[in-house]
Order: structure tokens, then C-alpha cells, then sequence
DNA sequence: GAAACAATTGAACAATTGTTCATATATTGA
DNA sequence: TCAATATATGAACAATTGTTCAATTGTTTC
């Protein structure tokens, strides 16, 4: 027996099934828009370096991670700004410094597995 | 006793000892750069809804997934390259029909972690 | 209060991105 | 060979992004 809906040319997909089962679990246009915001969060060299120096030292102040990055503080201040909004960072005023760290374990997860896949290249 | 390196406005680094140990501990250039371009890839709504959908089903092909998505073929194919060229997606011809799968498990995992994320907020 | 300092902010700029549209390539079947 | 189909590609466009520079806010110390 044939396939069904498989292959032919006169229907507007491939494979019916596949596409009205899979099209059911798709979340909301909001929920996808979000997760790509996320990643995106994570999605820039200076960013990724900011997010990496985090995972060594539980809290970092603005000067000193400027320092570790070798950048101004002007664009670390601007790149954690997109962290705060994401939720992906969080701080902790002292004085005139202001501490960051990583929000929750989550963002570890999600950044360790990004390490691995690339460590493993 | 004073903590050393802190608060010292004399200084370059507000805290010296963590800048020197996490700085020791920074990758290169190009790994950092590599880290953010995988998370880039997963940072546009059409891409997450691409690698959502070959969550759920192992094999696609671009027509089922336009329909599943709703857009273009084109729009499909051209986000697939990205996806190509960041190693997160394989694929298998078969006649006219090309099918696409994640690349290996490292990338389900490094996704659930975001959809994880997400869904707790 | 004034100077020094930590961090933030806004404007401006080049660079990158995602889509659409039109076209091209490749495969199938008549 | 020709038409239909599946996918890929190139050009063009608006939209977004990351940095720099200058100015600003808020805190501390003298």
C-alpha cells in the first residue's frame, strides 16, 4: 500500500499528518518571540564573555569586568543593560558599585550546554 | 584586617585578585565568538520555530515546514542555511524532497534548557 | 560644597539581519 | 522534451544591533 499523503504532487504538503500533528503542539507567535529574545541574550561575543566571567566569579562589578573583557565600561554597562531586560543577569548595590551575577541556575544550564556543543567542535 | 583590592580608588581594578583569576580562565577570541554565533542561530522566532517543529517530528521537509510555520518556502529554506552552516541541522534527500533533522542530541538538550527557561516565567 | 569615581544613558554611526520577490537548479513523470 | 514541483539563491530593502563618544546620575571622600 501506498504511503499515504506521501509524495504527491496535487496536495499542499508533503505529508498531511506529520504537519497537522506537529502544527497542534506549536506554542504562540509570543512564546517563540521570547525564546529567540533569550538566546539572542546570548548571542553576542562581548555578551558571551560577560555571561562566561560570571560562571568563574559569583559577582562582578562593571570596572572589573571591563577589565577582565579588555573593553570600556561604557559598552559593558550598554551589553548588560540587554542581560538585566532579559532577566539573564541581576545586581546587587554597594556603595557606588553595583555587583552582577547570574540570575538563577537555569542560565548556567542553558549556558553550560552552549559550552559543550562548541567545546565539542 | 582590610580586604585586599577592594574599594581602593587607586586602583585600576576594584578587585584585583578576582580580575587576575577570571581572567586566566577566559577562552579566545574565536571561541567566544563561536559560543555566540551558535546561540545566534537560535535567536530568531522563525528558527525557533523551525527547531521546535523537528523537535516534535525527527524529519521535515521545508514545504511541511512553511506549512507548519506559516510562511514562505523561501523564507524557510533561507533560515535553514543558517542553521546548516551552524551545524544544528542535517539533512537527507530523498528525490525532490530534502528532509531535515537536528544535528545531535547536544542541540535538544542546549533548546529544552531554553524552552525550560522560558516557560518559567 | 567640590573633586573623584562607578555606572548609566543618548545620539550617531557602520555593520548585520530577515524578509520578499524573482530567478535558478534539480528531480520527477508524462 | 516539457511542465510541474521542491528547494536554493541573489538582490534589495527596512529594521535592528554594538560600539564609541560625550554627557549625566549618584555615591563617596576630602
Amino acid at each position: 500500500m501506498k504511503k499515504q499523503n506521501s509524495y504527491l504532487s496535487d496536495n499542499l504538503y508533503v505529508e498531511k499528518d506529520k504537519v497537522n500533528s506537529v502544527k497542534k503542539t506549536m506554542k504562540s507567535e509570543k512564546f517563540f518571540h521570547y525564546l529567540a529574545e533569550t538566546f539572542k541574550a546570548m548571542s553576542d561575543p562581548t555578551r558571551t564573555k560577560i555571561i562566561f566571567a560570571l560562571c568563574q566569579e559569583k559577582e562582578l562589578c562593571v570596572s572589573d569586568m571591563a577589565a577582565i573583557i579588555g573593553t570600556t565600561n561604557s559598552a559593558i554597562s550598554h551589553q548588560l543593560r540587554t542581560l538585566r531586560n532579559m532577566k539573564l543577569v541581576r545586581y546587587n548595590k554597594i556603595g557606588r558599585l553595583i555587583f552582577y551575577s547570574l540570575d538563577d541556575i537555569h542560565i548556567n544550564h542553558l549556558f553550560a550546554e552552549g559550552l559543550r556543543h562548541v567545546e565539542d567542535l
